[in-house]
DNA sequence: TTGAAAATATTGAATATTCAACAATTGAAG
DNA sequence: CTTCAATTGTTGAATATTCAATATTTTCAA
């Protein structure tokens, strides 16, 4: 296994890059319906329970790097989609939140995911889509 | 399943790009000892069977969309590790080769790929590992 | 055969991401 | 206390990516 002239398809690497570019790129349609680019999705839904998220902690969560987020809240919070707070407890850390016109997009984006969720059952098959997550929650684990 | 208000750690498409972002980030790491982008490697190892690849085909096996491909050969044809040939039968098309050079840097890059593989199979298991690329492969496959 | 449509690759401008440096605050050792 | 290192977030310049437009060649129907 892993032979080094193995064709590169059977790299585990490439098919998970493969994989994620097709599912992206089928859930980035969707969410297009709502002009929204699916890290924007992401920073919602993490946003969407009601509590603080430091940017550090959000950078984590939504899979981008500082500087990356950084520019990107800014663009939400010019569309009034998110809030940033100053932490009282330690003043270097800014304190995310969603606004109420951000909770209404995050409904409406929800729901599209969970079509694109939805139908990935169908042609793949329930069964193979919970062996799939178990399987990839295993593997981010023992990445750590 | 796939209710709205899931959290999003529950989604296949964040399960996929977290364990996408991992996985990479190891790789990267690897191949940077030899100042090489993971695209670069792809490239290289798509062309190692020797044979012609147009831009095209080249650029759906290493996904990458066609400007970015044309841009990255820019630097690898600096660099002396492939080449351009317009193709004979079809003068629209370019056929990209790996020279020499590219062949000697692909060896080391491959056995810096395998280390990695290896690494995964120890921490995550053969069983684990040989299950999840065959499901990559049919989720692959079933979104066609 | 000709002319319009399709396929292929590249370019340049607009956009996005990243890297390194910075500023502000906190923590902690002396 | 004071000072120095660590943490947190942002900024600006450098880099990379993407989108739309372009050029070239081929295909194919009239």
């Amino acid at each position: 296994m892993a032979k080094p002239n193995s064709p590169i398809t059977e790299h585990l690497a490439y098919l998970l890059a493969q994989a994620n570019r097709e599912i992206n790129r089928q859930l980035e349609l969707r969410l297009s319906k709502e002009g929204v680019p699916v890290e924007q999705w992401r920073i919602l839904k993490v946003l969407s329970d009601g509590s603080g998220h430091s940017m550090g902690e959000l950078a984590d969560a939504v899979l981008l790097n500082h500087p990356t987020l950084t520019k990107m809240i800014d663009r939400m919070v010019s569309d009034t989609l998110v809030y940033r707070v100053q932490d009282p407890n330690d003043r270097r850390k800014v304190l995310m939140f969603i606004s109420d016109r951000g909770k209404v997009l995050c409904r409406k984006l929800n729901s599209l995911a969970v079509d694109q969720e939805e139908h990935i059952l169908e042609s793949y098959g329930d069964k193979s889509t919970s062996e799939l997550k178990r399987l990839l929650e295993s593997l981010i684990d023992s990445s750590n």
